[in-house]
DNA sequence: TTTAAATGTCTATTGATATAGACAACTATA
DNA sequence: TATAGTTGTCTATATCAATAGACATTTAAA
């Protein structure tokens, strides 16, 4: 863990650090100890002063990644990183499904509307034809791991929000809709900053990143039965693409 | 654009702002007027001060996004995004070439050492075998796109730095040396604020996201041949997998 | 039991961030 | 040529972020 922090940035020092040590920390560079090491030290790693220091690593704590014991250091209590393949296959669940516990979906809202210019061009029908949406965050062992807007085909998909909610699974609901298998057929990625919208939904706190995925999948014929725009704490994720 | 900015984050307001706004440009929010809406009015919407947009626009203006014209308005100068597609063959120069006239790859330096146990894990290779490593900085019509460490078996490429330089590019380089075609086999993609070291390389201003990849390329026998760690201005790029 | 090493708490000071208000300077247009 | 609307500059004040140092408290090991 090189490399010095910035100042004047408009990003406050404690918060950087905090960024790179829970980095770090995901990363596995603590795993001997299971501690972060003393403050002091940290201090002196990125220089800055042992009381910026701890203000990074009460931020840390706040978010249950830490623990701080009188006397004997900061102990890790979470390190995760979830590591997300894209392939023709993907599936949200069984990608991360190996490296967490719990993996739910959950429906925040959904609406039938009609197919703006962007979805329409996606989804490959006519502008104005309609279309369902839903409003979805998925998590990992209960903590947030990304929010998404999905459209899909409302003629073809009437009562997907329904088994979506049931199943907690894109995957089980297409299957009760008698779609048996789907394929990802395109992914574009990008990043920024998380927006309010993100930080309520994730979890985050201002100016974290998130890692935006505008994806969408067709059947095994190809024909495009959802589109999705993604959005994942960059904290939390990161994708791999097997080709 | 709603939504009010968070405050006692660690992220100064006038960087919350200055995200906001370039999202919503490069979202083409304000194409009819071509101009960000008045300080005033940003302000009111943000529901901070004045001068506080006036840092944010200030910003931006840094980036060359926006320009300030006294009597007239706040111009927007620049709202694009590059598209890279990852697929099996993804090269830098074809895959971009279409969206910029000029294209080239930079040398910045390059040395011969031994694998550590990153690159040898990558690359199919023993710790401590010799490898050549080159950082580049690759640019569009003169704007820098990204930068990259690779890596490469030496025994295999003596001689690719040279050819590199010459070619300004890793497809004519490996041609040089005998390889006519290779594939991408694996890509991980995080995002992270750029250090200080991306701040130079692609010209960027504290406080910037860069998306960081880590890729693999093998020839046609599934040999590694490049191991490369890339970071691009999240501003200037996104990603496309195409499945 | 002592001691070293770690976190916790307090005071004080400096610089960056944000607000507030007033007015100057410039542009386009009525 | 006025005038409304916009950006530019200045002063002043309050709060947050960061540094600095001193010392208390807790833990684990000598």
């Amino acid at each position: 863990m090189a490399g010095q922090v910035q100042r004047q940035t408009g990003v406050a020092l404690w918060r950087q650090i905090a960024d790179r040590i829970r980095q770090a920390i995901s990363a596995g560079a603590y795993d001997e100890t299971g501690m972060v090491p003393p403050e002091t030290v940290l201090a002196l790693q990125f220089g800055v002063n042992r009381h910026t220091v701890r203000s990074a690593l009460a931020a840390l704590a706040q978010e249950g990644i830490v623990r701080a014991v009188q006397g004997r250091g900061t102990l890790i209590e979470r390190k995760e990183r979830l590591n997300f393949p894209i392939t023709r296959r993907t599936r949200f669940t069984t990608g991360i499904g190996e490296q967490a516990r719990e993996m739910r979906g959950l429906l925040l809202s959904h609406s039938e509307e009609k197919a703006d210019a962007e979805v329409a061009r996606w989804l490959k029908l006519r502008e104005g034809e309609p279309v369902i949406r839903m409003e979805t965050v998925r998590k990992a062992d209960g903590r947030p791991v990304s929010c998404a807007t999905a459209w899909f085909p409302a003629r073809r998909f009437a009562g997907l929000p329904d088994a979506y909610k049931r199943t907690e699974s894109i995957t089980k609901a297409f299957a009760e809709l008698g779609l048996a298998d789907y394929v990802r057929a395109t992914t574009e990625i990008t990043a920024s900053h998380a927006d309010d919208a993100d930080i309520a939904a994730l979890e985050l706190t201002p100016g974290a990143i998130v890692l935006i995925t505008k994806a969408m999948n067709t059947d095994l014929e190809g024909i495009p039965v959802q589109y999705a725009i993604s959005r994942f704490s960059a904290d939390r994720v990161q994708f791999t693409i097997e080709n």
